[in-house]
DNA sequence: CGTCTGTGTAAGCCATGGCTAACCGTAAGC
DNA sequence: GCTTACGGTTAGCCATGGCTTACACAGACG
């Protein structure tokens, strides 16, 4: 179900711009809000909320903690969109091969 | 933005419901709230929800409707995760790439 | 036309969750 | 060992939104 803890997790808008930041690479707390319209602390909540959905992962360099995307996290999500993708392509073909059969 | 109105769709659990019983190829609104937990009602707002997104379109036959994935919508979401996947792999493959350029 | 079937809409209730302010913990630098 | 920088945590407020119930409306059928 990992999935949908990652949907849930984007659905929030800040929360976006938030994993937004971390596309370009690694990047510490501070720096992410302060080109934010949030306070710190909303940002840090908002990366917990990440962190526990497999999002994004954490490195310590002495106080500071630097935020990067958990690929294995993105895939998830990647592979079910895929599969939803496949399936309904093949429902549509096979709709579609119905409706020439009936013109038999 | 249309990607951020299909996650923000896709966000609640019962709308993730509905929509995959649409995986399958279309369903007229009854039929998919006779196996939900929750009341018609509740399903037509959900599909209301998932029209405006850009994620299902209506096709009304007699006084039936039935809901099917529109590809388009799922598409805009497909290639947002793909372009974010992307830009992923490519800031972590620069970072290794620094990090031998470093051991010079 | 009446009625039944299939569905959208409106009002109101209540839980979820995002935000700020205040506080706490920890590593670095002197 | 203080102080400062950097961040996580808590408490409480308030808006958002999902759910049900009650109502409205259109097409099929006699």
């Amino acid at each position: 179900m990992a999935y949908t803890d990652a949907i849930t997790a984007l659905s929030d808008p800040t929360r976006r711009a938030v994993f937004e930041r971390l596309r370009a690479g690694p990047r510490p707390v501070g720096e992410m809000a302060a080109t934010l319209p949030v306070s710190r602390p909303a940002v840090s909540q908002h990366l917990k909320v990440l962190k526990d959905a497999g999002l994004v992962e954490e490195t310590r360099h002495g106080t500071k903690r630097f935020y990067s995307v958990r690929r294995d996290g993105l895939d998830e999500l990647r592979r079910w969109i895929e599969g939803f993708w496949d399936d309904v392509l093949a429902a549509y073909k096979e709709a579609a091969d119905d409706h020439d059969r009936s013109k038999d």
